[in-house]
RNA sequence: GGGCGAUUAGCUCAGUUGGCUAGAGUGUUUCCUUGACAUGGAAAAGGUCACAGGUUCAAGUCCUGUAUCGCCCACCA
């Protein structure tokens, strides 16, 4: 057998992926006998390439899986890709660009095949990164929004609650950007920090030469404005409620109105109110009936018929048309500067225009009831608990959603017009024949598009083929398996746990709650886990505008995706944020080196002495073998622990610590020169059950290694690590020996570190140590390690009861006695220093003593906390004894 | 403006219901290559856990306030 010294993912990793996917140990299966356990991806976007928020996202997805897998749950991983509306079709128009060509010469429908072309192209790239980053999920499963199925539920859903009532055309500002000629979704449309002018235009009052001054930002909209506004708290404008102004230039009247949205403190405390062109001001207006907002622009953002003089300019040029105005007839008070936040197309950098038009709505306030009910009693819980604060705020104020967007790529809206008699507005999740009024047959789809999120929405449930009845009048055919995917449905949901990121809690967790009360009736999961954010080390978020990511796919190339995976779960404390540099991912990669030379060590091993290992036999076990599998139960326990309750940092800490600091450091050191039967069979059912314990976090290399041991052992295993057993605590083991020969280690080590401390060469330390004829032979066998320990050239054994005195004992605490060469440490100074170790440690017992001592402790506390307290004191008490020894018998 | 979070070693961060003698990784310093691993081993230095009060037998942990930083939400024209 030939394992090399130095761990290679990269020869390693692929032939792995491959064979978990040839043997089709993802695929997910209802198992009778077996909990279900599911989560569904929350789906990356078509236009995805791998980052770092992937990365955190799904390998703590994939933990959970791989654990619960291990554990003999049946799991379902559902994997797909979202459509993403806009990200998408701008990709495909940015191809487009290059080749000549753009969506408008190219018609809808060509456009769509284009985008389809792109998707198919390149639509699973993602996908493929997901794979190498080790993601188990069942991949036959795949699902896209845009599925013929899936846009089905989403059809089914549209109509259904337009028959509900609760979807509505209404007004409403969006952010409209004038070169694009789209709306754009407030995160499209990121605000930037702009220098501008505060303009301050008096408004005169109907007969009368009384003024108010409002301030604005954007004079041009005056042309729109309806009125204006002042806080009703505020008295300075008292004597002018319920008066009429005059509209400046076009002299309109406009009344005062009152409204609480005004901020007194600002400019002068009256604001015009422009209910086309702001969202504030829209708001304001809708609350009077009888302000019917005035639209003074065009969709490229040029003056419209409503402005009068102005029609036909540009809304800069008109700014400036209209202040110079104002100047000539003195109404213009003051100009100040002033910066101000202002939305700018995410595309094109183009300054969005706030924009009355006519969308769709989603009534949120019913369907929000049952959501905020499941989530108040409990039925659905926020790992970390913050999060539902957060979430019900939301949910308690929220508002309609406005689902419609002017773009081609998505879910169309099923409502069907009219073209002759005008009359038939009708959703429908087919086209309808003719028009129920005029008989027509002449109608036509609405031309808008539905909300990505839309479609997000429904993806628990939607993913497992919901909805089962076909529709009467359904054209698309229907999945012949659709009794098995309705039973599917009925196992695996309601999901087990969603993972996800603190920014789509709204845009996506709450109103996939919402979604599953509705359509389902369920809950669509039942434990929401909010991991943090992925930022540089500097705290700044990780994205490509700012040139600061780190490259998952360059992580795996350099150190593979378990040093990855295992790097980013370690400092994904539960919930805070991922603070990532280069260097951190140093730890997986030596720890996947550290792994690698353990397994190898023990095979090569086995393999040179010829050890035949077929089973496992536990009884006549030494102490350092019972010590080890007492270690590795406390570790299977606390990794459980931490798994169950999402705090993988946690779990992946122990793992480490056990494996490197327990069974590399102290066992495979004690074991190594002495290496018999049972010390092969236990260090190989130590690492056999560590693979196990690894491979939820490390998936690759464990699996490896459990391939290697299949090879090389008699054993008969399972067909692989993946779908193989979580570890089960053996019967507790009390290991007695090793604790005290850690003692003697240390203190050797002590005296070696003294000697350092003052200055004294601890390069070499030759020792005698004598003990009684029960340790000695415990010693005897662990002599190589404690020779390698306190580098001496000899280290001589002697049965205490046997005679022989030795020429010094140094340190005797009972269990032996050590004599060693530290003839040139002046007694002094080496007292001195213990000395110090000696008070520090005496200043600790004091206060435990002192906390024993008080009554309150002892009420409070409990047996098992005041046990606790007397064994670390004892054991303190121990550690003094064995340092004042040290000292009396140096002196 | 509202809400949330953070502040612990030089750096990056852990620290579950108060019981801590405050940990890890990394960096620094010292020592260690024939026997799994230098991507390793043995050690050391380095912390009044942001500050000020409070509750408690006991506070990094709970409460109040202050400061600094960060995030989210919101309709400051």
């Amino acid at each position: 057998m030939e394992i090399l010294p130095r761990y290679n993912p990269k020869q390693v990793e692929p032939k792995i992926l491959k064979s978990w996917l040839e043997n089709g140990f993802f695929k997910a299966k209802i198992t009778a006998k077996a909990k279900p356990f599911s989560i569904v991806i929350p789906p990356p976007n078509v236009t995805g390439i791998l980052h770092m928020g992937h990365a955190l996202n799904n390998t703590i997805q994939d933990v959970l899986i791989r654990y619960q897998r291990l554990k003999g749950s049946s799991v379902l991983w559902m994997p797909g890709t979202d459509h993403a509306g806009i990200a998408t079709q701008n990709v495909v128009e940015k191809k487009l660009a290059k080749q000549g060509k753009n969506r408008k010469s190219l018609g809808r429908d060509n456009f769509l095949e284009e985008v389809w072309k792109w998707r198919d192209e390149y639509g699973t790239t993602i996908i493929s990164q997901l794979e190498k980053l080790g993601a188990s999920c069942d991949w036959e499963r795949l699902r896209f929004t845009m599925d013929e199925a899936y846009s089905q539920a989403v059809t089914r859903v549209f109509v259904q609650l337009w028959r509900k009532k609760l979807i509505y055309q209404g007004n409403y500002i969006i952010n409209w950007c004038p070169r694009c000629q789209t709306a754009l979704s407030d995160e499209e449309a990121p605000r930037q920090e702009k220098e501008g002018f505060l303009y301050y235009i008096k408004y005169r009052l109907k007969n009368s030469d009384q003024f108010i001054t409002v301030a604005t930002t954007r004079p041009e909209t005056m042309l729109g404005d309806v009125a204006v506004a002042v806080n009703p708290q505020d008295l300075r404008y008292q004597s002018f409620w319920g008066k009429t102004l005059i509209l400046p230039l076009v002299e309109r009247e406009v009344p005062l109105i009152k409204d609480k949205l005004v901020d007194s403190q600002f400019g002068t405390g009256a604001v015009k109110v422009t209910p086309a062109h702001d969202l504030a001001d829209f708001q304001m207006a809708s609350r009077c009936k009888e302000l019917t907002p005035v639209l003074v622009m065009n969709p490229d953002a040029t003056m419209n018929e409503n402005a009068g003089v102005y029609q036909g300019m540009d809304r800069f040029q008109a700014r400036e048309a209209i202040v110079e105005s104002l100047k000539k007839l003195d109404l213009l008070e003051k100009i100040e500067p002033h910066s101000l936040a202002v939305g700018h197309c995410y595309r094109c950098n183009t300054i969005i225009e706030p924009y009355l038009s006519r969308q769709w709505f989603v009534r949120m306030k019913p369907l929000a009831k049952p959501a905020i009910k499941a989530v108040k009693k409990g039925d659905i819980k926020f790992y970390p608990q913050r999060w539902t604060k957060v979430y019900l705020n939301w949910m308690e104020n929220i508002r309609d959603w406005c689902i419609s967007r002017q773009i081609w790529w998505g879910h169309r809206i099923p409502v069907y017009y009219c073209r002759d008699c005008r009359k038939e507005v009708i959703a429908s999740e087919t086209k309808p024949e003719k028009c129920r009024f005029c008989k027509s047959t002449n109608l036509e789809q609405d031309q808008d598009v539905l909300d990505t999120w839309f479609s997000s929405w429904l993806w628990p449930f939607a993913t497992f083929g919901w909805p089962f009845e076909s529709s009467p009048v359904a054209s698309c055919q229907l999945p012949v398996d659709i009794k098995k995917k309705k039973k599917e449905f009925e196992y695996f949901y309601p999901t087990s746990v969603l993972v996800t990121a603190p920014e789509i809690i709204f845009f996506w967790v709450a109103r996939m709650i919402m979604a599953g009360f509705e359509f389902t009736g369920k809950l669509p999961f039942k434990d929401i886990y909010i991991h943090g954010t992925v930022r540089d080390k500097t705290g700044k978020k990780m994205s490509k505008s700012l040139g600061n990511t780190i490259d998952p796919l360059e992580v795996i190339e350099d150190f593979g995706a378990d040093a990855l995976r295992f790097s980013i779960i370690l400092c994904a404390a539960s919930g805070s944020d991922v603070y990532l540099s280069n260097e951190r991912f140093l730890v997986g990669r030596n720890f996947s080196n550290k792994i690698w030379n353990a397994a190898r060590f023990i095979l090569l091993k086995i393999e040179s002495l010829g050890i035949e290992i077929a089973d496992f036999d536990f009884t006549q076990l030494a102490d350092s073998e019972k010590w080890i599998i007492a270690e590795l139960n406390q570790t299977v326990a606390a990794v459980s622990a931490h798994l169950d309750s999402f705090r993988l940092n946690e779990a992946a800490k122990e793992v480490y610590d056990f494996f490197w600091h327990d069974f590399c450091d102290w066992y495979i050191e004690i074991i190594k020169d002495d290496f018999s039967g049972t010390q092969a069979k236990v260090s190989l059912y130590i690492l056999q059950e560590s693979l196990k314990l690894l491979h939820p976090f490390m998936p690759f290399i464990s699996e490896e290694i459990f391939g290697l041991i299949k090879k090389n052992t008699a054993l008969t295993l399972p067909p692989a690590l993946v779908v193989s057993a979580w570890p089960q605590c053996r019967k507790k083991i009390e290991p007695r020996e090793i604790e005290t020969f850690k003692a003697l280690i240390k203190t050797v080590a002590e005296i070696r570190n003294i000697k350092a401390i003052l200055g004294l060469s601890s390069r070499r330390l030759d020792l005698a140590i004598r003990t009684d004829s029960d340790h000695l032979q415990f010693l005897e066998a662990n002599k190589i390690w404690l020779r390698r320990l306190t580098l001496a050239d000899e280290v001589k054994f002697k049965d205490k009861n046997q005679g022989e005195d030795l020429t010094r004992v140094l340190y005797d605490n009972g269990l032996w006695q050590i004599d060693l060469d530290a003839g040139n440490i002046s007694p002094e100074s080496f007292v001195a220093v213990l000395d110090k170790k000696i008070q520090a440690k005496e200043a600790v017992a004091g206060k435990i003593k002192a906390r024993l001592a008080s009554q309150q402790f002892r009420k409070n506390a409990g047996s098992e906390k005041i046990a606790e307290e007397e064994f670390r004191l004892k054991d303190l008490q121990a550690e003094l004894d064995r340092l004042e020894g040290l000292k009396d018998a140096y002196q």
